[in-house]
DNA sequence: AATGAATGAGATTTCATTCAT
DNA sequence: GATGAATGAAATCTCATTCAT
């Protein structure tokens, strides 16, 4: 009939119970057994569908790992007003986030220990300063420095991730269009 | 005399014992046993020392933490010279994560399940950048504008951390010295 | 079809070793892993039965506490024969404690430091009285006064409770017969 | 000087802690460690004056042991008045109780499962019958059965025994004096 | 696919006892 | 007599994983 079978949806029941179990208490001291009665399934069916434990974190990265779509660039630039692509930047990065702060924490926490996840971590953050690279170069109409550009991606991306790891964790909140008309305005000053 | 007592000097090669395999493989999949087995102890006396496993990481943050201290700034700043001045910053800070990188490493993995440790983290970041912004307003000659100090502290500071979480975890090198030009180029660009 | 699952003869099989062990060495000084290898299972099966070791102590009283049944009052009276009335209950109660000599072993012991066995054991004894206070209305042809009748009641099981502890602890004999004849022949005389 | 040796002063000390933590949590649950911080003694010296744990619980019973001390019986006993003479009784043993609950909790705990302890208590309900016995002997004129006597006291001794246990594990109360009258009447009747 | 009992290795923690000072 | 660190055996409990049904 018209439903789904449902084996797939036990398996995204696991995956949504390991995700939210992971992100708040850690891949180590979060038992299979939890996980299985979180999902409202027997211990045995976790088995069958992630064969060991460590199976439900690659699943985690491999299935839900956010990504910073390259598309996005065009989206968000206002052409001529650097500050203001960036701060858009940041708005969209912060809304999916939302979506992902789970995996993401996960994905600080587990970096130490699992060398994939490390990856899995850089990756993320190279794409994040090529992309705000990009924004800038569409952003700005006079044409500054690649370098420059990459420096100023590369300070921008800290400030983010600053302020991402720091609302996630519940500290005091930064200033960031302060930060982003600064870098603008070191653009073209360093061009020379 | 001089020596100190037996009991002291067990304590800290536990710790020792402890920081290390907790910043290696994590608090939760380090086992006791390790601890004591790594620091030369039976495991019985782990546990005269500190009571619960818990109280080990306690302990490490509590004495072993360490402190973006203050009276760094005037030793680290070059008078007119920011973007060398927040370099020497960095290096000062490098050599002292050298110090206590696996404080550090521990200190990001159990952030997310240990209120107390996240605070330490943001203690940390906080006393970050209040001490570049001290750093740059002693190396401008000109007097810049507060609100853009604290921004370009703020920058330098999610940038170093970025690049330290990088060296740690392995991945690709950041160009800093093209940052900190960058960062001192806007400030008085952006002081009108 | 008839066979009781699997599961269900395994907690049984615990819960007689644990009542034997309590028993005979006492709660605290039992281990839980001579528990299980006396139950003929691995220690970690235990745990999936009763979450923790004093569940075991609980579950015992909670399902193998003797009760002493009020409808035995009919099946153990002589009419007209108190002294014989009291005898037969004591004789009841001697079986009955056969069949539950090791629970009545734990509840004694445990009785001061688990409140909620000490309150197993007084309901034990309130029951046990006012059964006997039954038996000797039923028994006496003449109608004895009714506080009379309660303190032979008491008396009586604080003599039956001695004897089955000396008993138990293997100490000297009563004579009980000579203690029923006195009660029996104290009634009637207190009625005025 | 005037000064009792410390040592000795410490013993006692030690036994004061061990008498209330054995009553309170059991022998078998009471760390050594307890006893001795408790006492405020280091735990080595626990070990200097008793040698094993276990020797801790024979001092106790060997120096604390309440004695049901013959020469009571006279003090005790109201000439021609039987109920009376027992109820006065009760009133000593209780009195006595009170300076040694303590002592005597750990002997009906541990007396399931230390064969001496055991001992202890029934050589405890022999005296206490004997002195019963006696008590009547000297309260009764009329002179009653010898083996009347015996089964009153045996019937007296259960329910003091009854109402004592009782008071220690918090129950209901019971109406003592009813009993004695009860017994007193029984006597004289059961004669012939 | 589903189920829950079974398994046993290993984790944390406790504790009586010893010992050097 | 006094002290507190040291020792290691053993206790309670956890948990990933397997398996019969």
């Amino acid at each position: 009939m018209g439903l789904v079978a449902s084996g797939e949806a036990t398996r995204e029941r696991i995956l949504d119970a390991a995700e939210e179990l992971f992100a708040h208490h850690g891949f180590d001291a979060t038992p299979t057994a939890k996980v299985a009665s979180e999902a409202g399934v027997p211990k045995g069916l976790l088995f069958y569908h992630f064969h060991r434990k460590i199976d439900l974190l690659t699943a985690l990265f491999a299935e839900r790992m956010p990504v910073a779509v390259p598309h996005q660039a065009a989206e968000v630039v206002l052409p001529g007003d650097i500050a203001g692509s960036l701060l858009a930047l940041f708005d969209r990065l912060a809304a999916s986030q939302q979506r992902s702060s789970l995996v993401r924490t996960i994905l600080w926490r587990e970096a130490d220990t699992h060398p994939e996840v490390a990856r899995c971590l850089h990756t993320f953050h190279d794409e994040l300063v090529d992309l705000a690279t990009e924004v800038i170069g569409l952003a700005d109409p006079s044409g500054s420095d690649p370098a420059a550009r990459h420096a100023a991606a590369l300070a921008w991306t800290g400030t983010m991730t600053l302020a991402l790891n720091t609302a996630r964790l519940g500290g005091t909140e930064h200033d960031l269009p302060m930060v982003a008309t600064l870098l603008a305005a070191g653009l073209p000053a360093s061009r020379r």
